[in-house]
DNA sequence: GTTAATGCAAACGGTTTGCAGGGGT
DNA sequence: ACCCCTGCAAACCGTTTGCATTAAC
């Protein structure tokens, strides 16, 4: 069994389990996920799709990226004001972002994760998750800047 | 000299270095801002502002808010689909968003602040800030919730 | 056969823009 | 007098929704 497969296997058994039927649009909406290691949008997932699938709508993407959301399988980021970004990466993690070139890249601070909140902070509620965005200008960008 | 009087000067100053007028509009929404601790949307500011100046319009609060953000009076909050929300406080700190009531609270966490990144992430660029986001569930949704 | 999902098109909502008139410097 | 800024209205764009049809179970 590849690991394809098994990919497969979840998301039979996450439909079955939340009742959702899964129609072929469903099952590349997700193959096509699992191909991405980036942020992709609604809008990429839809362009490639139609390569595959030309009746595929934008909406459908939409509503199954939406529903994908819920049931934990990607997580919608909310990085700029502009477009929704999805997360195919659901481990705890953390986001460097460029603000040249909007490139988003995952980044891991697993002692950060661990670190315990201050007293005023963990006072507030209860809390869930922490999500730390880093801004800066990423090595690409530095680089251009120095030749141009 | 009151420090209302200070907050006056410095926008006159900010205005002027950056060649735009100090209009009225810009003046009382400049002094909206002042009144907010929180995170008002422009269109909070919008209809706030409407009860003293009943002819100012949206577009000029957008195009307002968007100036004193590219002048660091006032910082773009992206922390939701829904409505931009401006945070009327420039100082280093963080936010705690309530997944129940959406309520954005600041939070202010020094030492890590001061914290040195990781080596892998530091090398990713120049890291220019560090935006943390908390969510979790407020007290008062939690009070709600063992009451009702 | 039943029920949910799809695709289409149109609506939606926050935000932005073109333009002509008005006000600050 | 100049130019910037405002207010109006309309455009914009990503996203959502209503609806009839289609397909999964």
């Amino acid at each position: 069994m590849t690991s394809q497969d098994n990919e497969l296997d979840k998301i039979r058994k996450l439909c079955d389990q939340a009742g959702m039927k899964l129609t072929p649009q469903r099952l590349e909406i997700f193959k096509e996920l699992l191909s991405h290691e980036d942020h992709p949008s609604a809008e990429l997932i839809f362009t490639k799709l139609r390569e595959r699938l030309p009746t595929i709508s934008l909406d459908t993407v939409y509503r199954t990226l939406a529903s994908f959301d819920e049931l934990g399988i990607i997580k919608k980021l909310n990085i700029s004001n502009a477009r929704t970004l999805f997360d195919t990466n659901i481990e705890q993690h953390h986001h460097f972002i460029c603000t040249k070139c909007k490139r988003v890249e995952d980044i891991h601070w697993p002692d950060f994760d661990k670190a315990n909140l201050p007293e005023s902070v963990s006072a507030l509620g209860s809390i869930q998750t922490r999500h730390l965005e880093l801004h800066g200008i990423c090595n690409q960008c530095l680089n251009k800047k120095n030749k141009g």
